[in-house]
DNA sequence: GCCTTTTATGGTAGCGCTGTCATAAATCTT
DNA sequence: AAGATTTATGACAGCGCTACCATAAAAGGC
């Protein structure tokens, strides 16, 4: 016996059909006016619309996208969402979807490229126009299902490396190297940096790497470093600056990770009375507004989160089709002199 | 002439019935192996579970949400992303969610209902197992929509109403009567209040009605306040409280509507010599980290944001069915007495 | 041993939409 | 005016999966 139509439905929900049904077309003929796709009589697209809100249809995107083989879905995977870095880049790939039929879906691996792949295999049942990741390191499997081809992929934050499509960032081995450059112009030698417990930051140990390298051209070499034995947070910098200076009191400048931790280390010199800057310099990463707001502005890098989303997610709208060559986009950094370095 | 199996994907995509007739069993039989679902004899589950390797078969959830009427996508609105507050709403719905089925879609509605209401529509296309959106307050096409009952419903931040479904937050009027009763009983009698250009942003008025009430138990009322021109963040916390003073020095105490004002607040201080505390309380709302890592720890509510988002996704993921009363979960809130008020 | 229940599997018909091809009418060429 | 092109619409199959039965074999009850 047939399924009876909507048996598993409590209220019925109107269908294309029903609309084309009231609209006096035929079903692909409303399907067309939906999709704004193909040529139209004013006259007819006029009537189906009139249908569309007298029923209050909404289209079956599953249904949609089974029979076109293809979603409106772009996949999102995200590292963290722990401080506002991610947020800012995953505002800006919302802003360049807005007025666009694309939706995001978003997945967090928390810095672990298992996780990372396992979600991806999970996003990619929904067959998405695209996927959104960061950093250019991830899984054989998950790479080989990248480079799969069915849909168009954009790596973000970090360019050191061969991208599967597209990859918009910086180089953060250059920030690194650049950050040692302007402390060392500055006259700072005695360098102390300290880190956070996520050894798989692959981006953060690349700053690291290239601050080294600016050290040991220039003859130096960092004094000291503590790695704190948690994620990273305001109170993390402050700890783990207080505990530098306690083994190391000779330290003229500490590089931190990133902005959180550094303006954790200002509160720390702030408390025991250390004059930032003549006494010690701090330098940060990322350039967060609060920082930029304090009496006495941070110095750091200023990278560009939301531009860096905005510009994946627009390159990926521009075609569907993947093109020849990878692309990788430089959106660059700016060094903030501020008043702490 | 039908259409070529296939014919519009370019590599072949494995499909159930391949990996069914590998593993030498029925499509059906495949499908409740990979759901997971009714009884299967295990030497069955380990001859498809082997052909699903094999052929690197990924399920195709269009055709399975197509098929059963209801996704695992859960449609998550939030206002904004611009500070970290609805990033932890997000983070706390994503910990609920990993090791289930369920993938988060978010949209951002920019406070504003209409488009909100917007989004919804467009997610509903996906057929939602759930929705989450923040606030009790949507256009009547979004509170009809949300009524229809074919998805659990949850409403977030704010209890002060009648949920459609579920409810998960705190009471915000009562979260400002208590920082003024707070604030009224450590002696601090002329208040001002700083605020930001965000009108449609419902939980800060109604801490700021709450507020005023305390105020005016107590015989007292607003002395000043002063709404800075644009979006929250710690310049305009700043700023806002420059005006604010020039215009009314007598000021003991002053609100804000959030932490990042009332850092900015704080900046203002200490740029412009002002002890705080002393001479001038400052109070926020939210409870972020970055202010209670300072010298002087801000005082401020803590609203229990990945919680709240913890909460409801779990509550929904509880049972598909929506209960027949409306149900609400109050997180409460803290009082941080810090150092700044 | 016969009947009931449980366990394991399969056949089949859609879910609601869109790709493909076909067709008819309107418009443009020369 | 006859053919070529463009514009507007429709018929129909099928995307990949699962709900709904049906069935057969194994297990349990008395």
């Amino acid at each position: 016996m047939p399924r009876k139509r909507n048996a598993h439905r409590s209220p019925e929900m109107p269908t294309l059909a029903d609309v084309a049904r009231l609209a006096g077309v035929s079903e692909i003929t409303a399907s067309r006016v939906v999709r704004a796709q193909g040529p139209i009589a004013d006259a007819t697209r006029a009537r189906v619309l009139t249908a569309i809100t007298e029923l209050g249809y909404i289209p079956n995107r599953a249904a949609g996208s089974l029979a076109s083989a293809g979603s409106t879905l772009m996949s999102v995977l995200l590292p963290s969402l722990s401080n506002i870095v991610f947020p800012d880049v995953l505002r800006g790939i919302h802003t360049a979807l807005t007025e666009t039929a694309f939706q995001p879906v978003i997945g967090v691996t928390d810095y672990d490229p298992l996780i990372e792949e396992r979600i991806l295999v999970s996003f990619l049942a929904w067959q998405p126009a695209a996927v959104i990741l960061a950093g250019l390191h991830h899984t054989p499997t998950a790479r080989r299902h990248l480079e799969h081809g069915r849909f168009r992929v954009a790596e973000l934050m970090d360019i050191d490396g061969e991208p599967v499509d597209i990859a918009v960032g910086m180089s953060h081995r250059q920030a690194g190297y650049e950050t040692g450059k302007h402390l060392i112009q500055r006259g700072y030698r005695r360098f102390g940096y300290a880190r956070h417990n996520v050894t798989t930051d692959d981006r953060a140990s690349a700053r690291y790497e290239g601050l080294c390298w600016a050290l040991h051209e220039a003859g130096l070499s960092l004094v000291a470093e503590h790695c704190y034995p948690d994620a990273s947070s305001t109170k993390a910098g402050r700890d783990a600056l207080a505990i530098l200076l306690a083994a190391h009191p000779g330290l003229d400048v500490v590089v931190f990770p990133n902005d959180d931790m550094a303006m954790g280390g200002i509160f720390h010199c702030m408390h025991a009375g250390i004059a930032v800057k003549e006494k010690l310099g701090i330098f940060g990463f990322n350039g967060l507004d609060i920082g930029q707001a304090m009496p006495m502005p941070l110095s750091t890098i200023l990278s560009k989160r939301f531009l860096i989303g905005k510009t994946a997610a627009e390159k990926l709208l521009e075609s569907r089709e993947r093109p020849p060559e990878k692309t990788i986009i430089n959106t660059g950094f700016d060094i903030i002199e501020g008043a702490t370095a």
